[in-house]
DNA sequence: GGAACGATCTGC
DNA sequence: CAGATCGTTCCC
C-alpha cells in the first residue's frame, strides 16, 4: 500500500469543487487522484454542464445520472459502450447537474498494480492516457461511482501542492 | 417491448 | 478506420 503523494497533501475542500464545472476544470489540472494504493496526476480534464448536449444530465435527471445531481465532491462512474468505465468529479451546486470527466492522468505510484489490470505490456505512457484506460488501471467501476472524494475514503482527490499549469 | 446510440479503445 | 459490446434512454 503506497502512501499518499508526500508531506503536505490535503484532499481538496469540497467548497472547491462546488465552483462552476468550467471554473473547477483547469482548477483540477495537477491534482492527485487516490485510489487505494495507486495515485495519479491529472493532466487533462472536460468540464460538462447540463446545458451542453453532450451531457448526461441536457435531458434531465435520470437513475444514471443521478449522482450528477447530487452534492459536489462525489464521483459519478458511468459504463460506456458496452466496455469502458469513465470517471467524473462533481461540481457546481446540488441540482445543476456538472461535473468535470477526468480524461487522463500521469501515474506516479502503484504502478505494477496498475499494470495487472492493463493489458499485458501495456507501456506506462499508456497506462492511463484516456478515460477509459484509467478506469481500467486504477479499477474504479461502477461501484465507485457515488464516492466522496473529499473524505478519507478509498478515492480521494488532493492536492500536493503543485498548482495548475498557467497555460491549460 | 424494442431499437438505436454512445463523454472509448484497440488492432488491422 | 471499423468492430467490439451492453447499459441506458427513448419511442412505439
Amino acid at each position: 500500500m503506497a502512501s499518499v503523494p508526500s508531506a503536505c497533501v490535503r484532499v481538496v475542500s469540497r467548497a472547491l469543487v462546488a465552483r462552476d464545472a468550467t471554473e473547477v476544470a483547469p482548477w483540477l489540472l495537477n491534482k492527485v487522484l487516490v485510489v487505494g494504493g495507486c495515485w495519479g496526476r491529472i493532466v487533462e480534464v472536460e468540464a460538462y454542464r447540463s446545458d451542453e448536449p453532450a451531457s448526461h444530465t441536457f435531458r434531465g435527471r435520470t437513475p444514471r445520472n443521478s449522482v450528477m445531481f447530487g452534492p459536489a465532491g462525489h464521483l459519478y462512474v458511468y459504463f460506456s459502450y458496452g466496455m469502458h468505465h469513465c470517471a467524473n468529479v462533481v461540481t457546481g451546486a446540488a441540482g445543476e447537474g456538472q461535473a468535470v470527466l477526468v480524461r487522463a492522468i500521469t501515474p506516479v505510484a502503484g504502478l505494477e498494480e496498475m499494470r495487472s489490470r492493463r493489458p499485458p505490456g501495456t507501456a506506462e505512457a499508456r497506462l492511463t492516457d484516456g478515460p477509459g484506460k484509467l478506469c481500467q488501471a486504477l479499477g474504479l467501476t461502477l461501484a465507485d461511482s457515488g464516492r466522496d472524494v473529499c473524505g478519507d475514503g478509498p478515492v480521494q482527490l488532493c492536492d500536493d501542492g503543485m498548482p495548475p499549469p498557467e497555460r491549460p
